[in-house]
DNA sequence: AACTATTTATAAGA
DNA sequence: TTCTTATAAATAGTT
């Protein structure tokens, strides 16, 4: 029957709900990277299940290192391109997050045997971006 | 004319790429809030211009402070339902975030008088979110 | 900012 | 889960 249009309200079904976090959470990953290639910004996501499980979807087109160092070389202020990332927590069950070739995310699973280094440049990326904030907000606060 | 497809490559018109990305953060930011809802998951989003200028839309249904109880609540295990912090770098001018009724997101921008404690919670979120993966990383490198 | 022709995303069903 | 397909939603170019 097609597609049918839903209230963007709690999906109460469990399988549904699952089921439309998987195919949204792609689509969102996939525009986040077209708005990343149409822009020539940098973007990496990351998914804890409720389990405990952390996945990410490290967005890199070269290299995660090469991303690292760029974002290291662009930490001190705002200047050409800044790198993104992004998180996202799910509710539900553990699930497993696969490559998808469509895009060039990069998959991290820290239970597998193929990311750690991924997930350090995902956390030294998020360090970073508490650093920006921190003193953003240092920055921010002294003006008021 | 109405809508053309286009190549999902660097847009080279500065003015096109800029309404892109305006556009098309926007749906992003839409997409996300409606997964948000449908899945009963959070999410904020932080963007920074390359002039240096911080905007963050953080989602937030209730209140900042009540995310951040409930994300404090739930940092010791993926249990209920976690929460998500986002990043967006651009890499255009400054530009202007501005409120959408449309959505619950929060906009936050640390130049103007308004959401010192939005961003306070954005970074206690980062933070959070960094001993997660240094947690769960530590976990991991310990079984290779 | 609004419009609209198209493309893209996606809810159900298989 | 993957594919299909009808339909809803997003959006590029225009005004």
């Amino acid at each position: 029957m097609g597609r049918r249009k839903i209230e963007i309200e709690l999906i109460e079904d469990r399988k549904k709900r699952f089921r439309a976090f998987s195919r949204r959470r792609k689509g969102l990953f996939h525009k986040a990277s077209e708005l990343q290639r149409l822009c020539n910004i940098q973007t990496a996501i990351v998914v804890f299940s409720s389990g405990g499980k952390p996945f990410a979807s490290v967005s890199d087109n070269s290299s995660v290192n090469a991303v690292i160092q760029r974002y290291l070389n662009n930490t001190s202020s705002g200047d050409e391109s800044l790198d993104a990332v992004g998180v996202i927590c799910e509710t539900e069950e553990t699930e497993t997050v696969k490559e998808d070739d469509r895009f060039w995310w990069k998959t991290v699973d820290a239970d597998k045997n193929c990311s750690i280094e991924d997930l350090l440049s995902l956390k030294n990326r998020l360090e970073l971006l508490r650093e920006n904030l921190r003193r953003r907000l240092n920055a921010s606060s002294s003006t008021q």
